[in-house]
DNA sequence: CTCACGCTCTTTTTT
DNA sequence: AGAGCGTGAG
């Protein structure tokens, strides 16, 4: 059998169980992934089950991609009829199917964080509470932590879940936000959960026929699996308990949002008899890194205890750099990795850059853009998130559900159409006094007095659009979006803008379309209710904007929590300063340390060949200078296994003498092998920091961009020597070749 | 009603 | 330092 030929003992036994409930224990960088979609194709092509029988939840859309395409990879297309989702995605297409048996539309809104914040600023307006004092944002996180309790999901009273010392009566306002929610028709995050877990529990047959739908459940990263999760899988899988779940204790990382790690500790008494297998071998990681991350998570004291292995032997020590502030920090990064580039012949692709907040991207963006290192940011500013594109999935939602009046609210006067406060106002008062809903105090002309014509405009908007929509899969949902855009004049009072700022905004709905395209190629009986749904959990996808082309080049950025289940040959685990990893709202219980410390773990178990740890001795934050003291993390690696330098750079300097960290152990020589003059010792004063180079023979700087007649554009690494025997040493691509500059006529690029 | 300026708050982590 | 929001003038 070819399928188990590539796998070890422990991996083959976990492919081949298939009856009963199974636990497999996965180090990192185990093969993790390999056994799960081995474990899939064998009992596919054993003939245990077809492909439409199994059900696989993974945690984030980028892993379902994955798992998706490993699966077809090995077993062809009827791969792709494996069902393989989020929980939140499996959930949306649950109740989608069946939710009506609980009162739940099948054209259901979703409302992200967003969307929940501008619900809850009504709400509080309404209450007469100052949204400027309590932050809706707040109260939302509030909320959506009760619902991720299981003692609510078990039928407790909200309020008694929280220590009430609120100056606001916070069971009303959550009485009234779901009341609204119900009344726009209208689901959360948490709600796609846990009303899938009343849709299970409700006698209604929906469980039993997605019984007969699934019989094989694999459930992966279940030690993040929160209370509603845990139950969805297990009423799923009650009745032929074929059930395989796959997680790492040490890689618990959303404890705030509700994941819970005694599903997994637990696993054991809730599905007796349930068979074990542990991965310990790891097959990414050079001896070191696996060593450093080993030292460090060895000082949780809730754990199970393990080792693991390493296959792949020994390699370079960690690389720990203080430098003497976020510039520095950035430089060290980004010359380590043209120093890499050029030395080992890696690309971009190769490269991640860790952080532990979206907020810290953006000096390693700025460096890497002064260098032209091409870059993608994952997470952060997503591309779902930008306001043009929320204002016209926004027309998308009212249009599919009238009753969403989040969505109407964000549109009635986007664009401009003159329905301000007082026009909005009329209408509230008019819908109050009918007892309507505002929209049908608009569509049906119940307004009485001069109302002014914008409203009419949105009206007539709407009713059109949603005409069309009605003859949907006829007519096809890209040029209903084209329609919508076109009627809405959105893209249109964007051009008359004639701003930078609005014609990438049109660029942005360009790519909304685009994608729409490739949603319709994919799913050709694509519905409205179906794409909006769906679009609504995309939010860790890429952003489509991303030039596919130049993926292979570009260095990746992203927080820490976004690394989770990936790799790559060398990371930079950056800003490890006390109070920010460890974070400074994490660092006052016991746990939240040995949170972060996990999270810490999976930073470095990204490492395949090489990891380097930096901080910054001085970090400005809010506009302010503070001193950063090293993580507590990295006094926990060994000093054997570090190699530790410092990197000084221009912009603002310690005004304290320098205190040596590992001062005994500072190796004063660079391990750039790219000229280190010029990227270090030039920058060691301010002064230098004009980069008039040394003696200033050459017209030329390190690190221009220059035009060769013969090689085409590249970069000067290096300078030296004077009058005739100037040299000048330029990259093209991957190698690099020294001219004497008399000789090579040069142009600046 | 719209635009401009100035004030405030920001920074955990994400489905 | 920057974004987002609210206030006040046109």
């Amino acid at each position: 059998m070819s399928i188990l030929d590539s796998l070890n003992e422990s991996q083959k036994k976990a492919v081949i169980h298939t009856d009963g409930p199974l636990l497999i224990l996965a180090g990192a960088g185990s093969g993790k992934t390999r056994v799960i979609t081995h474990r899939i194709a064998r009992l596919i092509g054993d003939g245990v089950v077809p492909p439409t029988g199994i059900f696989a939840v993974t945690f984030t859309n980028k892993a379902t991609e994955e798992m998706k395409n490993r699966i077809v990879r090995l077993i062809g297309p009827q791969g792709s009829s494996v069902f393989i989702k989020t929980f939140h995605a499996a959930s949306v297409y649950i109740l989608r199917r069946y939710g009506e048996a609980i009162g739940i539309p099948s054209s259901f809104s979703i409302y992200d964080t967003s969307d929940q914040a501008s619900l809850i600023k009504e709400i509080l307006l309404q209450m007469r509470l100052d949204p400027k004092k309590i932050r809706p944002e707040s109260i939302a996180s509030k909320i959506s932590e009760v619902k991720d309790r299981a003692e609510l999901i078990d039928g407790a009273d909200p309020t008694l879940l929280l220590q009430k010392n609120f100056s606001y009566d916070f069971h009303e306002i959550y009485e009234e936000y779901h009341r609204r929610l119900a009344a726009n028709n209208a689901l959360d995050f948490n709600d796609l959960l846990i009303k899938t877990v009343h849709l299970l529990r409700s006698g209604t047959g929906a469980l039993e026929r997605l019984q007969r739908q699934w019989t094989y459940f694999m459930i992966d990263e279940y030690q993040d699996t929160n209370y509603a999760q845990y139950l969805i899988a297990k009423h799923l899988a009650s009745a032929g308990k074929n059930i395989c779940v796959v997680g790492d204790d040490d890689q618990s990382i959303y404890s705030w949002r509700g994941a819970d790690i005694r599903n997994i500790l637990n696993f054991e008494k809730d599905y007796p008899g349930a068979a074990v297998v542990t991965l310990d071998t790891n097959y990414r990681s050079t001896r070191p890194i696996l060593d450093a991350a080993s030292s460090v998570i060895r000082n949780n004291v809730n754990r199970k205890a393990k080792e693991i292995r390493s296959h792949k032997g020994d390699g370079e020590r960690v690389v720990w750099c203080r430098a003497n502030n976020e510039y520095g920090e950035a430089e060290f990064v980004v010359n380590t990795i043209i120093s890499l580039k050029h030395r080992e012949g890696l690309s971009g692709r190769d490269f991640a850059v860790f952080y532990r907040t979206n907020a810290q991207s953006r000096v390693f963006e700025d460096r890497l853009r002064k260098e032209n290192i091409p870059y993608r940011v994952v997470g952060g500013m997503k591309f779902y998130e930008r306001k043009e594109i929320k204002d016209l999935l926004a027309y998308l939602k009212f249009i599919a559900n009238p009753l969403d009046q989040v969505s109407m609210l964000r549109i009635i006067n986007t664009p401009a159409r003159g329905v301000g406060r007082v026009a909005l106002e009329r209408i509230r008062e008019t819908a109050r006094g009918a007892g309507v809903s505002e929209w049908t105090a608009i569509s049906e002309g119940l307004i009485g007095g001069k109302i002014p014509r914008g409203i009419a405009e949105f009206r007539d908007i709407i009713l059109k659009c949603r005409d069309s929509a009605r003859g949907m899969p006829e007519t096809r949902l890209s040029d209903f979006v084209e329609q919508v855009i076109e009627e809405s004049r959105y893209v249109k009072s964007l051009e008359e803008e004639e701003s930078v700022e609005a014609r990438s905004r049109i660029e942005n709905i360009g790519e909304f379309v685009n994608s729409v395209y490739d949603y319709q190629q994919a799913n050709p009986d694509a519905t409205l209710d179906g794409f909006l749904q769906d679009i609504s959990l995309y939010t860790t996808e890429e952003n489509p904007e991303d030039d596919p082309d130049s993926r292979g080049n570009q260095v990746t950025l992203m927080t820490v929590h976004n690394a989770k289940g990936l790799e790559f040959p060398v990371v930079f685990l950056t800003g490890m300063e006390e109070d920010i990893f460890p974070h400074k709202l994490s660092s006052d219980t016991e746990e939240g340390i040995e949170e972060e410390r996990r999270l810490c773990y999976v930073g470095i178990t990204r490492a395949m060949e090489r990891i380097y740890i930096t901080c910054a001795e001085l970090r400005r934050t809010f506009n302010e200078i503070y001193h950063k003291e090293p993580s507590r993390f990295i006094f926990e690696i060994p000093g054997s296994l570090i190699e530790a330098t410092e990197y000084i750079s221009a912009g603002y300097q310690s005004a304290q003498p320098r205190r040596g960290f590992f001062e005994k152990k500072v190796y004063n020589e660079s391990h750039f092998d790219v000229e280190p003059d010029d990227s270090i010792d030039d920058d060691n004063t301010p002064e230098a920091s004009n980069q008039t180079e040394g003696p200033g023979e050459s017209k030329f700087r390190v690190r221009d961009s220059v035009l060769h007649p013969k090689y085409g554009v590249g970069r000067i690494l290096s300078i030296e020597g004077s009058g005739d025997n100037l040299k000048i040493t330029i990259l093209f691509g991957r190698s690099s070749k020294t001219f004497l500059e008399k000789y090579t006529p040069l142009e600046k690029a």
